[in-house]
DNA sequence: TCAATCCGTATC
DNA sequence: ATACGGATTGAC
């Protein structure tokens, strides 16, 4: 008899249906293979989770209809990790195993996979002498399983030192996951790994086609590579005997998966870590408020560098404010509305033959509102969530949605909001004209460059686009922080000072003349973090507001999004304890898809589809996340059972809130 | 009194 | 989802 996983991708169908297995399959039916049953009388896919003995089935059985290949992929480890990856985003364990294993590819798999011939040395781990700790981090690599929180100084080598502990840990004859946010950067990772771990080591991302993809997967199933370095779903990797797993900048957008249950890596990482007893590593240059929440709780430990240290490879921060800054005399500069301090420092650094880079915001961001006297947001008084206008010019919360009948500033007192919008663009060309003799070259859009020539170069560059430069940067120039600073998003301050910091992290040190200009007022928290270079402070900062706030992480939250009707029901007839929180419902946070339509839905409304579309957020102490998660798949079966259909879409913690 | 329809339930 | 059974409602 066997076990198995039928992949339905219904919420009440979601657990282990035995059948019986017929002679002449019981060699192929190990744990983890692809079978297909016949479930309520029609043939459907699953997954063989293993075999057993006896059943507790009271009623008759069936038969294994058919092994569909005899490569078991939903491993015992990796099974345990979908379930409990499903449970924590109540979301099913279907979904979740559609996430972790690739597209079956039958030729690919009937192709033997070569031995790996590389021998793994115990890397040269001098570069992390800097970092505090570092050493027992390593030694517990061996057996242990340490969890840490790692903050890169600025002008780290980072790839390099992933590739360190991916060696170290392969040395030690276990494996290694390395997930990056993308293409670029695991590109540059594996560019160091592959002289140190050579074909013991795979890359696998979302990118490649399905042939290579499953072929590389393959080779890790079976053992013959040890290390992956791959994007968010590289998470799942079925390495064997895995001793850590890092994940490169959880803060990314691109970290959070586009699919249903919607898993942040972040979170898989440390459920692996439980699961499977193996090292786990957070590491960037900035720090999220769920990596310093790990801290807090003890369960992860710093990895930083001494405070000495850290100021000694910092480049030297100028924040101007806006209002007050000084245009440059110069008058090209003055043309292109550069301040006269990044006008110098530009000038300083190509003097020294070193490049520049210009931080210039896309464009289309969304407007949000300030007070008309001094600019500060406008913020709701019960949860302080960013206000909007509707088409009466009245006042509410994208969030909680309290209306405002009597706004009133709480810096200066003022009662009238405006939009804010963002400054003109500065061009290429603007700036190329105030730098005449310098080569320019732009990074951004569908043009991102990886790398520029060394010498001195001007970059002009979207945020997260920005070019490595060998050397460092000699200066660095952020302008337009409001289009970052001034968003709508509960985490917006959190971005802007990962992106900065990103930035500033490629500028020399302020000892080697390495200078950042930012446009931005010096005593803005965000702005304050960078010059201070405290990740970990503002990470603090960051997490005391959201549990003031009573927002992720300091609590669990979950958005239901959909039509206003269909929401409104399903959190009606949630099963929710007493201390749980409803918030809304409230039109979409801008940037946020509404969730895909049935077909008959999209055909009842198919011009005004997304305008109905709302959201409504319940909120949980943490101590009670499992419980909102149980709560949200009963709401899920109980609606797949009354046949009530509408587009809906439950995410736990999701990545965008107002 | 039979059939069309509506719920609720189970799917190994 | 989809199939089935028992209850319910409607028309002869």
């Amino acid at each position: 008899m066997a076990r198995v996983l039928p992949v339905l991708g219904l919420a009440h169908l979601d657990r282990p249906f035995d059948y019986l297995v017929d002679a002449d399959q019981d060699e192929s039916a190990v744990p983890g293979v692809r079978v297909r049953v016949r479930f309520s009388g029609r043939l459907v896919d699953g997954y063989l989770l293993e075999r057993i003995e006896t059943s507790d089935h009271p009623g008759k059985l069936g038969w294994l209809d058919r092994v569909v290949s005899a490569e078991p992929v939903l491993t015992p480890e990796l099974a345990v990790l979908c379930r409990a990856v499903a449970d924590r985003y109540a979301g099913t364990m279907g979904d979740v195993v559609r996430l972790a294993i690739p597209p079956r590819h039958a030729r690919t798999e009937r192709e033997t996979t070569p031995e790996p011939t590389a021998v793994v040395e115990t890397p040269d781990l001098a570069g992390w002498e800097r970092y505090q700790l570092a050493d027992a981090y390593f030694e517990s690599l061996a057996d242990g399983h340490p969890r840490a929180v790692w903050q890169a100084l600025p002008g780290e080598d980072w790839p390099r030192r992933l590739a360190e502990l991916a060696a170290a840990t392969l040395a030690q004859g276990r494996g290694c996951i390395l997930v990056v946010p993308d293409q670029r950067d695991l590109d540059r990772v594996w560019a160091e790994c592959e002289p140190l771990i050579g074909d013991r080591g795979v890359a696998l991302s979302a990118g490649l086609g399905p042939t290579a993809r499953y072929r590389r997967w393959l080779a890790v199933r079976r053992g013959a590579a040890q290390l992956v370095i791959g994007t968010r779903s590289a998470v799942f990797a079925p390495v064997a005997d895995l001793g850590l797993v890092v994940v490169w900048d959880d803060g990314d957008d691109s970290m959070a998966d586009p699919r249903a249950p919607y898993p942040h890596p972040r979170e898989v990482a440390v459920l692996r870590s439980h699961h499977s007893k193996c090292g786990m590593l957070l590491g960037g240059f900035a720090r999220s408020a769920e990596a310093q929440a790990l801290v807090a709780s003890g369960w992860a430990h710093d990895l930083v560098a001494e405070r000495a240290t850290v100021r000694r490879h910092t480049p030297r921060v100028q924040a101007i404010s806006d209002d007050d800054r000084q245009i440059a005399r110069d008058p090209m500069a003055r043309s292109a509305r550069i301040p006269e301090v990044a006008f110098d420092a530009a000038r300083s650094a190509f003097a020294a033959d070193k490049p520049v880079v210009f931080s210039v915001p896309r464009r289309g961001y969304v407007p949000s509102l300030a007070c008309t006297r001094c600019r500060e947001h406008a913020r709701c008084r019960a949860c302080h969530g960013p206000m909007q206008l509707d088409a009466d010019q009245r006042l509410s919360c994208r969030w909680c949605g309290r209306p405002e009948r009597s706004f009133r500033c709480p810096e200066c007192g003022n009662t009238s909001v405006r939009a804010t919008v963002t400054g003109a663009r500065r061009t290429a060309e603007e700036l190329g004209r105030a730098f005449a003799g310098v080569p320019v070259v732009t990074s951004g859009g569908d043009t991102i460059l990886d790398e520029i020539e060394p010498g001195a170069r001007l970059v002009v560059s979207t945020p997260g686009a920005e070019p490595v430069a060998p050397g460092g940067y000699g200066a660095a120039v952020v302008v337009d922080t409001w289009a970052q600073l001034d968003r709508a998003d509960l985490r917006a301050e959190e971005h802007a000072v990962r992106r900065w910091m990103a930035l500033a992290a490629m500028v020399t040190a302020h000892g080697d003349g390495g200078r950042v200009v930012i446009v931005a007022d010096s005593s803005l928290a965000p702005v304050q973090a960078l010059i201070r270079w405290d990740p970990v402070g503002f990470a603090t900062m960051q997490l005391n507001q959201r549990v003031e706030l009573g927002f992720p992480p300091a609590v669990t939250m979950a958005s239901v999004d959909g039509p206003t009707g269909v929401i409104t029901d399903f959190v009606e007839h949630l099963e929710l304890p007493d201390d749980a929180d409803v918030l809304g419902p409230v039109p979409l946070p801008p940037g946020v898809r509404p969730p895909a339509g049935s077909a008959e839905w999209e055909a009842a409304a198919p011009a005004d589809a997304d305008k109905e579309m709302d959201r409504i957020l319940v909120r949980l102490p943490r101590r009670h996340g499992r419980l909102l998660a149980e709560a949200l798949v009963a709401g899920q079966v109980r609606r797949n059972t009354h046949r009530e259909t509408g587009p809906i879409r439950v995410q736990i913690d999701p990545p965008t809130i107002g």
